[in-house]
DNA sequence: GACACCGCCTAGAACGTTCTAGAGTCGATC
DNA sequence: GATCGACTCTAGAACGTTCTAGGCGGTGTC
């Protein structure tokens, strides 16, 4: 049934040439002459000859692979992946993927990827320790993205976190807003620290310590809708979240609460997902500017692999704020 | 800085032993004594070695290695995703994935996946035309989840669409609903066709023909969008949709419009995407059942590649209607 | 006319693994 | 004490590619 797969030497015999010229021509690398080039091409069109990429990446050590571990349960990874392939493809790389998901933890990802040899890592929001992240980047390059990690050998592209909520808590004050919460993304990401940092440098630029409240939270739909719950008891005008599936499950328990977004509260999320954009959760919320971040990314692993020098390990994107449906100006009664 | 990684030579060495035991004690292989297996494994983890599949697949043929194409801006894929890798983990095989993205298209996905002689494909809701897929599958197995195709040596496990049309229909008749129209996911699927045929078949089966309405639309938020705009001038008491994409789209536009869900109008989505639980999205849906499909196409794929035989090349699931928030009786005004 | 050079092509090794065939050792059986 | 089988181990080929080194004509230079 499944007849087997030709080869350069099934394309080398049928076209009456050696092994080698047909990888030359394959590869369109110089030492072929334009008449065999085009009869090799055309022999190697008939058989359906596929390169087998393994046996090439066995040979020829370098790769042109970079492995990317993204979370099933972040639309936002979507998103990044893109920007990661379009940004991969300009400068000839290939993806290879390996997906986290709620059975499948990251340490097994990475484990795949490393078995595939790529040239590598590039690694979406991990939650790794940073030890054990800067030990594998002691072998191989490693790309943090949306993640600082504070080890020499693991270069990080991430939008300024601190910023991002400054962004969104500077709306909110300039709409009028005091009573100003912050749902966090728990204590197991430094993202989460720095979005939570840039939330109280907000408020306290603004005088507004005495109205700050941060409540715990996490990147989940069901934190955020944890979370709201216990806003529940003495709600504040407005909210930030840690992520926008925080917020949407933040936004969910509010409606049920009776409260009435963003007319008696208002809500803004992080990351600009494409689900944010849906217009009927139509989330205000801080955007990152996934095509400069997956660019980046790309070229710091490309730099990295090709033994360029590399100038900043730490590369911080600014992030945008996008003005949506859920933030107003706080009810006049409250 | 990077150092080469150990081969399997290198740990031969470092334990005194040959290339070839070491392979065998790897690999958990039979012929290689406690005291010896022991002590290879010692070296083999002090010196950090790692496999290389590549090499390993190249030398063993056979690759215990499924490739799955999905598409990213499916969140249903996503779930998809996540029974996969389960059902592969289950009988020991391993996954490899390619996305399709705006920018990507399903051939160069598959193309990628060609290259990496993965022993079959499994796609999710693949577009080609089935000329196009057939042709893939004489030369290795193709399982072709959630869509129909009519060439014989394609495997498919897919839902009963037309079916799940009945349920959604069924459901809304049940609350006293008449007027009911379906916005369709264009007409290059043939589960669009199926769902299309269900609702037509509901329709009649009720003698609602007269009430009978379908509007072209397609799979993404968009397309509902487009679709509910075109509802509005003379709106049903409820809507069914190809999928839960669309179905957010549509019931945008509907708030919009000024109607309200579900009390003027109704909605039935498709697929139960996990986003679609999301509280105040809140959607009736009709769910595909995720854990039987994928361990489905997994087991497909290895039997077709250990040659074992087939019984019915065409496997169709029963899917089950999940009522949410966004169904009710029809509001006595209309 | 010898030499160097260039463009086109090929032979054969190499990549890291698995597989096949067989070598060596030991204890048991005849 | 030879033969056998079971067990442990090893040498070397093979997988499909790329790379290195070189061969073979032809053209130009001195």
């Amino acid at each position: 049934m499944t007849t087997a797969r030709p080869t350069l030497a099934d394309v080398a015999a049928e076209a009456g040439v050696s092994v080698a010229l047909v990888s030359i021509v394959m590869r369109d690398a110089p030492g072929a002459s334009a008449a065999t080039r085009e009869r090799v091409l055309e022999v190697a069109r008939r058989l359906d000859y596929q390169p087998d990429s393994r046996a090439r990446l066995l040979r020829s050590g370098h790769s042109r692979l970079l492995g990317v571990v993204f979370g099933v349960q972040h639309p936002f990874h979507a998103d990044m992946l893109t920007g990661l392939y379009a940004a991969a493809a300009q400068v000839g790389y290939e993806l290879t993927l390996s997906a986290m998901t709620p059975g499948r933890d990251e340490r097994t990802a990475i484990g795949s990827l490393l078995q595939d040899r790529c040239a590598a890592l590039v690694l979406l929001g991990p939650q790794l320790p940073a030890a054990e992240l800067g030990a594998l980047a002691d072998r191989m390059p490693v790309v943090s993205m949306m993640r600082g990690v504070r080890h020499k050998a693991v270069d990080v592209i991430r939008t300024d976190d601190v910023r991002g909520e400054h962004l969104a808590v500077d709306h909110l004050v300039e709409l009028g807003h005091r009573k100003i919460a912050h749902v966090d993304g728990g204590r197991r990401m430094i993202a989460s620290a720095d979005r939570r940092q840039g939330y109280r440098d907000a408020m306290k630029g603004h005088g507004l310590e005495a109205y700050a409240r941060v409540v715990s939270g996490g990147f989940l739909e069901e934190d955020g809708a944890k979370a709201a719950r216990e806003l529940l008891d003495d709600p504040p005008t407005a909210v930030t979240t840690f992520n926008d599936m925080s917020a949407t499950g933040l936004l969910d328990v509010l409606l049920r609460g009776g409260l009435s977004v963003p007319s008696d509260i208002s809500v803004v999320g992080y990351d600009d997902s494409s689900f944010s954009r849906l217009a009927h959760i139509d989330l205000t919320t801080v955007a990152q500017d996934i095509e400069t971040l997956t660019t980046l990314a790309v070229a710091r692993a490309v730099e990295r692999i090709e033994g360029a020098p590399v100038v900043h390990r730490e590369v911080v994107i600014p992030p945008r704020l996008v003005v949506r449906g859920t933030t107003t100006i706080p009810s006049p009664s409250r």
